[in-house]
DNA sequence: TACGGCTTTGAAAAGGTTTTCAGGGGCAAG
DNA sequence: CTTGCCCCTGAAAACCTTTTCAAAGCCGTA
């Protein structure tokens, strides 16, 4: 079929030693030689067998990725910055996804072994450690998902941040009272919105008591109730933050069925852009997980694993999120 | 680091080519030296190592994808599909992008190559002979792109069977006179879809004196020109077909300036689902090309190239394409 | 002239697997 | 008892590369 060392170094009149030498540029050849070996590979087309290669314990140059799905916005756009960073860094992609089957991760996850010099996942429903023990022989940076082991490097979402933002943003436009619907207090990403957000109302020099918290469990509509409730109860706020969308649709939904305006009397932000966002009237502002920082830093992580980049950067990160102002804050639509 | 046969053969006191055989299942052995072999291959975790195998010219299990983007709605679904089709056929996925560059996706080809069983590629700018010429030993399928070889296998757009069913959708909904914006006379695409408006028209019976073609080049501009002239001479017609979106929204501002109200008077379909098709008022109807089937399809046809599935399927196919009815057809919102 | 050191080169081993080939053993038939 | 056949098994080759090690050649210096 295709030609071989073997063949490249007879044909250039060298010994396969030789030839290795010149194509991976590794130690000094003689000129004329190395010309003859050149004008060889480029006559034969000779490309090194890569299985060759990683059976000596080379690198494979290829990076595995594991996610629950392919498509959708948000998984997309992740991949495709992992392959923009991925490619810039002179690697390719193996991408494989679970399909949400943890036993799919297991065969995936065993595909790829040797295959890779690393491997980036994301399985929101496995434990990073249950994935290092799935495949110890390669770095791994698992994203977007609870890594439950101080060694391994990750990338977390920063619902501090993003809440802390999201907050700043309700408090720019409207000043005054200001409430917040809750998440569960047995997640840990609802109490860091939660702290996010008062840091926030704290920056701004929010009275104590002119910040409300309205109990919630992440549902539409158990925000809905609460806030109706709190509403009836004469509690009165300007601007409210819902601990995710769900919350955030059902307090608007609350409040407007109060015959309250949305966003001329009550400015509404929530949490993590659900596809709902853009279709509930008004359209609802939502803090973004910024994907393509994701996929970049998971690569920028990686390299560092290989010890491609010595940069400082610490293996374990909080991810920027991003706000995504709409109707619901803004009074006019431009 | 890892245990290799020769450590599981020494467990179980056999040689390497019995535990290979245990492995692969590919000769008789006794029945105790298979068991101690599965248990020392249980027990030391053994997993053998592919680049050794591939080495040995067997397969990979890996199909190579070229794609112009990862992300993106279009490409997306695309690589879902892919990856599930895949997934079922027992094969994995090695994915790059080509980024639009044309010398990226020649070096993204090379390192496919030993890597992968199969190449499937989608290069809307490069002509498929053009990717047979740089990795010409293997089984190579063409998605979405110009096929200039006979002996290309590949997946072609079924411009003609999507236009047919747009155009009976109109005249389903609405009988009567009717017209189409056409494409330029030198796309392939433009008239395949003319050929499936008539053959619509001829099916629906609709009198030749009814049917009226209006120029067209894909552009709005052009269409909204040629369609006002079009109205202004006294042409009517109860319902438009454009070639592409472009053209159909073209038709859709030049009827709406003339006080025409979409789709009371004249309903309006399109070609392309483009974004814009969702935006404007009303939404325009328009044939999408099914990514998933699109997917579903490649594998399919790279499974028989590779000799997996012995069906009598062409290798060469024409796309199915989909319906997306929106408000430009129907009278009423549901 | 002889010798040390440097540069360049090739032979060979190693890496992990599959597969071929030959041989050994058991069993049945003659 | 011998012969022949079949089943099972292991040794070894093959796949393609990188890298180590030793040797050879050359130059300059003592």
């Amino acid at each position: 079929m295709s030609s071989t060392i073997r063949d490249v170094a007879r044909l250039a009149g060298v010994s396969i030693a030789t030839v290795s030498r010149v194509v991976n540029n590794t130690a000094a050849v003689a000129a004329d030689k190395r010309r003859r070996v050149e004008k060889a590979v480029s006559e034969l087309q000779y490309t090194p067998h890569p299985a060759a290669r990683s059976l000596l314990g080379q690198e494979t140059g290829g990076i595995g990725v594991l996610v629950p799905f392919v498509s959708g916005p948000f998984f997309s756009s992740f991949l495709d910055a992992l392959d923009n960073s991925a490619h810039d860094n002179g690697y390719f992609l193996l991408i494989a996804s679970s399909h949400r089957k943890s036993n799919d991760i297991a065969s995936a996850i065993a595909r790829m072994q040797y295959r890779v010099d690393g491997l980036i996942v994301m399985a929101p429903a496995l434990h990073a450690s249950t994935i290092r023990k799935l495949y110890a022989d390669v770095p791994l940076v698992c994203v977007n998902m609870p890594i439950d082991d101080e060694d391994i490097p990750g990338i977390e979402v920063d619902n501090y941040g993003g809440a802390f933002e999201m907050t700043k943003h309700l408090l720019s436009q409207r000043t005054g009272p200001i409430a917040m619907v809750l998440g569960p207090d047995n997640s840990q990403d609802a109490l860091e919105r939660k702290a996010g957000f008062e840091a926030a109302t704290h920056e701004y020099g929010i009275d104590r008591k002119d910040i409300y918290f309205i109990e919630g469990e992440f549902s539409e509509a158990f925000a809905f109730e609460r806030v109706s409730q709190a509403w009836a109860s004469g509690i009165r706020f300007n601007s409210l933050f819902g601990a995710n969308d769900n919350s955030a649709v059902g307090a608007m939904m609350a409040l407007q069925s109060h015959g309250i305006s949305i966003p001329q009397d009550v400015i509404i932000g929530g949490f993590d852009d659900t596809t709902v966002s853009q279709y509930t009237t008004p359209q609802l502002s939502s803090v973004r997980i910024d994907t393509t920082k994701m996929g970049h830093l998971a690569i920028q992580i990686m390299m560092q694993q290989l010890g491609h980049s010595e940069g400082p950067a610490s293996n374990r990160i909080q991810l920027p999120t991003k706000l995504v102002p709409r109707t619901s804050t803004i009074g006019m639509m431009p």
